[in-house]
DNA sequence: GACACCATGTAATCGGTTACATGATTCG
DNA sequence: CGAATCATGTAACCGATTACATGGTGTC
């Protein structure tokens, strides 16, 4: 239920209309909620629906763009919104996926995905960091309002730099693996050397079934 | 299109019957792509129709659990995906939400819901480094295999400190401006101080549209 | 034989994605 | 006037989540 409180909030920055929301979703708001222009229009109709927003009447701009504004009831709804609670959200991340079947089948060719995620997310971290200095200049103190905005860009920052630095590491892991040793671009899918299914990631804890063992993951 | 790969990267590992999956799931490779059982169920269903996988002949288990293997054909398919390539995902992170729209709105309880994801970010690290030393002791050097793993693992442990440490922040931020100013546990919905709409995060770039402001977030 | 729980499933729903449709405006 | 683009939508699909169903096992 996250992405009508994400209108919600857009519309209350600034009324807007459907492509204009859509093209803020993906220069802003859309970094940690992104929505394409089907979404959005569905989901500002229902918001109109709901009576938590209206199409301001403007007479010119007729047969064009609809502009929506925010009524008391939707600056309510998101304020209470803002009061409750989700769990956090579960990480999914398919490369991690892949390097883990890596593990298992032979590296073919995941280097060149590396690389292309190590790419995607440097380019990202430098356009996080140019908002950055072009929005928030040092040593002046920041409203509360700026204040919030900030930290929420800082996370932007901070996992983008994140995922470079370890992506970098895997990058060096995989060309090293992949050179020296057996140089298995298209790896034949036959038994590999070191594979002993004894060590592998999560077989230890199935000898003693039923214990505690497993309720760990949920603590 | 990851699960079923997750699926058979975790039966190459070791054959397993559909609970026992589930129980892996949960405790290592669903840290980066979580399933429920009936997801898992029915993704085995479809694996075994298109012949990747196969139930274990296995004479005594009948009427109980089913064990499954992967077939050649789902090694190679596996080898193959290992080589494809996705788009990096996008984050959706309904918290960050939480604080913008609170940087309109006020901000409620929102420091409540912080120190929650807190106390879930910091258990989940400490089981990360718990499996950390457990599984990869230091200064042995390690197969190629416990590498890829080891790298993957770090990923996880480097995203919750990234977490913890970002929430800590927020958590001191929140606390500092609900504290003194309004001490606003529910704000009522109207004007506040220093609301400039001009200085919103995004609205810097509307004056002039259609220019190549708008496609800096693409590049 | 009642009860807890182990194990495997089915069905309904929901949010997000992709592909397609339609009218209105701008430009050559 | 025709083509490109702007702006707003509709429809179909797909994966994930939630709730419910069923039968078998082990235990007191």
């Amino acid at each position: 239920m996250s992405l009508p409180h994400a209108i919600l909030t857009a519309l209350l920055e600034k009324p807007s209309s459907g492509l204009e929301l859509t093209r803020r979703f993906d220069r802003s708001i859309g970094f940690f909620w992104a929505a394409t222009h089907q979404q959005i229009y569905r989901e500002l109709g229902k918001l109109e629906q709901a009576e938590l927003i209206r199409a301001i009447p403007g007479p010119p701009a007729q047969g064009r763009r609809k502009e929506y504004e925010v009524l008391p009831k939707g600056r309510e709804e998101l304020a209470a919104w803002v009061s409750r609670s989700d769990p956090p959200r579960q990480l999914r991340d398919p490369l991690a996926l892949r390097l883990r079947a890596a593990a298992v089948v032979g590296l073919g060719d995941v280097g060149a995905e590396v690389r292309r995620h190590l790419e995607v997310h440097a380019a990202q971290l430098d356009d996080y960091r140019a908002m950055e200095t072009r929005q928030f200049p040092p040593d002046r103190h920041e409203s509360a309002e700026a204040r919030l905005q900030h930290l929420v860009l800082e996370a932007g920052i901070e996992m983008e730099r994140f995922w470079t630095d370890w992506l970098r590491r895997v990058d060096a892991a995989v060309t090293e693996l992949a050179g020296p040793s057996g140089s298995d671009p298209q790896s034949g899918p036959d038994a590999k050397s070191s594979l002993d299914p004894k060590s592998s990631l999560d077989a230890q804890s199935s000898p003693d079934p039923g214990r505690g063992s497993d309720a760990e993951a949920g603590r």
